[in-house]
DNA sequence: GCCTTTGTTGAGACATGGTGTCATTAAGAA
DNA sequence: TTCTTAATGACACCATGTCTCAACAAAGGC
């Protein structure tokens, strides 16, 4: 990641903390670094080990204590794909994906906006009996087509 | 649910552990009945409880082993809302819904299809270049209006 | 710089969902 | 009925994640 994009979302994240009146200490500096100092997406557990080879003093705690300031100030994204765990996603752009489509054969994760599924989403939930809060939509993909045509391995889809 | 569906479960899941030359064991035909003796979704946890209502012999071990055996038998779905446990559903085999909406207040769950968002999700997939395999929508929502109405609470919605 | 206030931290106990181990039990076959 | 071995119960264990609390340190006032 682009040193640039990286001091970008520090300034975002530290912005964020002054607007709530939390300290900028830094735990929480190492943290955003750690974050944005990758592309992929990341566990909870890999971003401890992570910020602790920058920095031995950052606890677990620490982490599982940010990440819910991170997923709030919209910098990184929270995915469930039915495991034990949840992923993370440092997000750089303010659209606010929820919409993920996995592929089965190269593992690549791409988010994607539907306002069109958003509003049917709405009208069912309403025709249901409920306000929708927050959706999760996941689709198991195949890229075998980019596959035949070379366009698309490990390599080029990670 | 009807005793007729719960003895058509009984039997289907009896079949499919002949087929895989698998033992019917007192506990799994006690498991099938619990799971079948409900409509509503449960959890690993609730499942073990009920069981044991039926028959303290039964272990967590033996729940947390017979589930797999369930969901393969499709008789049983899993459902994953983020949520650090996993739901189950019975009956699932003759509906295809894949879209949930549960909602925050109740922990009520509605399955619901959408040939819109069915439809829309595959042009999303072929815009990006894969062949949506499979899909999982689910919604988090709130009955507060329902609530605030009487006609929603822990008791009716459950 | 030095205090003071108080949010934040690290360590580790704890909670919870789930798995692994192993001696014992019982299903199904002969 | 006896034999073989899959399945079981009890419980230790694991992983992810949360909570508590004494100690620390950020921010602001002096």
């Amino acid at each position: 990641m682009q040193k640039k994009v990286r001091e970008e979302a520090k300034r975002k994240f530290i912005e964020f903390l002054e607007k709530k009146d939390f300290r900028i200490t830094n735990q929480r500096r190492i943290i955003i670094d750690t974050v944005f100092s990758t592309d992929k997406h990341f566990t909870a557990e890999q971003l401890l080990d992570w910020a602790r080879e920058k920095d031995k003093s950052v606890s677990r705690a620490t982490v599982y204590r940010t990440l819910p300031l991170l997923t709030e100030s919209k910098l990184v994204h929270e995915m469930d794909f039915g495991k034990p765990y949840k992923f993370y996603d440092p997000n750089y752009s303010d659209s606010p994906n929820h919409n993920h489509l996995i592929c089965e054969d190269c593992e690549k994760i791409v988010e994607f906006d539907s306002d069109k599924i958003e509003k049917i989403e709405n009208e069912i939930g309403h025709k249901l009996g409920f306000t929708v809060k927050s959706q999760n939509l996941q689709l198991s993909a195949s890229c075998d087509v980019l596959k035949s045509k070379g366009a698309c391995d490990k390599k080029t889809c990670d």
